[in-house]
DNA sequence: GACTTATGAAACAGTCTGTTCTCTAAGAAA
DNA sequence: TTTCTTAGAGAACAGACTGTTTCATAAGTC
């Protein structure tokens, strides 16, 4: 939960404390409710009373106030491993599969994209965004390795990009309900073409 | 070329046709140049020669500009068919990957998703992006089909989805470059999951 | 109680948006 | 060629957001 943006060192005093909580958790509602566009340094103010040159003063720009408010809200909320390989890699994928079926969810994630593009600060939000998506699944293939489930030899990226990519092609790109029966065949072929057996 | 946005009907004044035609190469120009910050109507008038009001006639807001002038830039330009399944394929994703390897493509890319998210005109522009896109894939698969090479029962939709995908997941969300190597990779796992024979 | 510092309010200049108005010039039709 | 219609240019305007500065006040610390 630190900052991603300026503040280098956490600060003690309990009325930036109380300013950076009630300022992000507002951004955050805005953004949830408007998307991108609602979220201005005046929106925030007018909503949360505090004051816009306060705002200014902890976020100079837009992207930080926003970076810092996404990254507050990563929270990973990853589901429990239970061992088992393909139970595992269905039920992350799963929480993936959530993100891409709410509409703003799917607008916030392009925007972070975008940006990624552009801005240094939202190049590693994007980062930390893709690493705690895509760890659970990348716990369970590590397992499923060493289980002897997967070969030993398995590109552990390619796998995550093979399960992963093609739901956010379906979800973004064509703007098609990603079904849980795709995640399945997903898996089940990862699964079969990666057999210790095969290749 | 048609318009994607307020000229239901293509206009005969060749005042009209010069305009538009000015106004929607500037402001490609100016897209590939600074990206989406650096298109305005006010941008655009000032290098354009153009009036700022003419602008605002033609094109009542941003979200309607651009997406003429990105809908004016997707050309086709699709490599032809060979009648080799895997060549055709592997051509076809070339196209794709070198769209990922470019930043601007890439950010432009992910705002026409951003925007799609909250725009009816961006839906439509989405849509015929990514049909522009796949359209080639699409057709050597069909081919694949009908040829024998590819069992009849493929679902080409995830075909598409496990081909471009990956690289699209590998190129946005981890910023790696898309390689040749990954796109082979894709395509003969692809061809030799369906196969005639299995299944 | 004294000191430090965050906050809040107001005022400011600058930019972009989007509109309205008027004048001019291009093109079409007679 | 002359007339009519319509597009374009330019200026002026109101409104919103950005980002800064200045100053008084309050909260927190010692």
């Amino acid at each position: 939960m630190s900052s991603a943006s300026c503040a280098s060192v956490e600060p003690s005093d309990p009325r930036v404390m109380r300013t950076r909580a009630t300022v992000l958790a507002v951004t955050a509602d805005l953004l949830d409710e408007g998307g991108w566009d609602a979220v201005s340094h005046s929106s925030v103010a007018a909503r949360s009373g505090i004051g816009r040159t306060t705002l200014y003063r902890h976020w100079p720009d837009k992207l930080s106030l926003l970076g810092d408010a996404i990254s507050a809200r990563i929270d990973a909320d990853l589901p429990v491993p239970t061992g088992d390989l393909r139970t595992d890699l269905i039920a992350n994928l799963e929480q993936f599969r959530l993100a891409l079926d709410s509409q703003t969810k799917r607008g916030l994630m392009c925007t972070v994209l975008a940006e990624a593009e552009r801005s240094t600060q939202f190049k590693a939000l994007r980062r930390r965004v893709t690493a705690t998506a895509t760890s659970g699944v990348a716990a369970a293939l590590r397992e499923g390795v060493k289980s002897g489930s997967l070969r030993s030899d398995l590109d552990r990226e390619l796998a995550i990009e093979q399960l992963v990519g093609p739901m956010m092609f379906r979800g973004l790109m064509w703007h098609r309900p990603v079904t849980r029966s795709m995640v399945v065949s997903l898996v089940d072929t990862l699964l079969a073409n990666n057999a210790p057996g095969r290749a």
